[in-house]
DNA sequence: CGGTTACGTAACCGTCAAGATACACACGGC
DNA sequence: GCCGTGTGTATCTTGACGGTTACGTAACCG
């Protein structure tokens, strides 16, 4: 569940959820999108598995991966979070209390 | 500018951003949050400033570190992106599409 | 059944990143 | 001009990661 943030980290898995966010595809079909060898895309797609990014389903001998709806959500809230409690804190008052608060400590040191 | 999600990778780095969201720091505040050592914190920031999500102002020979408003926009506009795709996908009409493909790719092999 | 296809895993190697220690440099106080 | 404080950099070591080759396994096809 957790790891999400590490999975994203390899710019190859960013690009394997992107092909996946439009259309779903087996194994080899994305291996066959970049110049790594299988094994390799297989690794990459078990890292994302392993987060919950994204699922596979097994067809015949294929494995067709797809998406895991709300898997960025995680991602998408913390950035939120983050530029919420920041955007608070460019208020000018905020912004006032610190200067003073750093005064303070500066004082202090 | 880019390296922002393989600057996020990191939970210590993600902390401190999370820190730096509710207050600005000296490296020295950030680093007394951690067990790391300052030199290990002192690359984390220059990570973090490096790929633009923090940036720091010197006053005397404190550096005071805070977010760079918009940092994160890149994070999360990506992950839109990547949910809009495949919320198309999800259409139940694209699905049918996508099955048939499928089948259809099958039928190939 | 044998052969092929599709996929994963194991083992190995090179590289990079994160941690600690030691050092160097800037600034303020005396 | 010295000393303490506050940071960043250099260097080394170690552990994790990405890539490859070789192998194992499950499913269709004749």
């Amino acid at each position: 569940m957790s790891g999400t943030f590490e999975a994203l980290s390899d710019p190859t898995r960013r690009a394997i959820v992107e092909h996946l966010a439009r259309e779903e595809l087996t194994a080899g079909d994305v291996a066959a999108l970049f110049d790594t060898a299988r094994p390799g895309i297989s690794r990459h797609l078990r890292v994302l598995r392993d987060a919950g990014v994204v699922e596979a389903e097994a067809v015949a001998q294929r494995r067709v991966y797809r998406l895991v709806p709300g898997a960025l959500d995680e991602v998408e809230q913390w950035c939120r979070e983050v530029r919420s409690f920041w955007g608070r804190r460019l208020d000018a008052l905020d912004t006032e209390i610190a200067r003073g608060a750093r005064a303070r400590r500066q004082d202090e040191g």
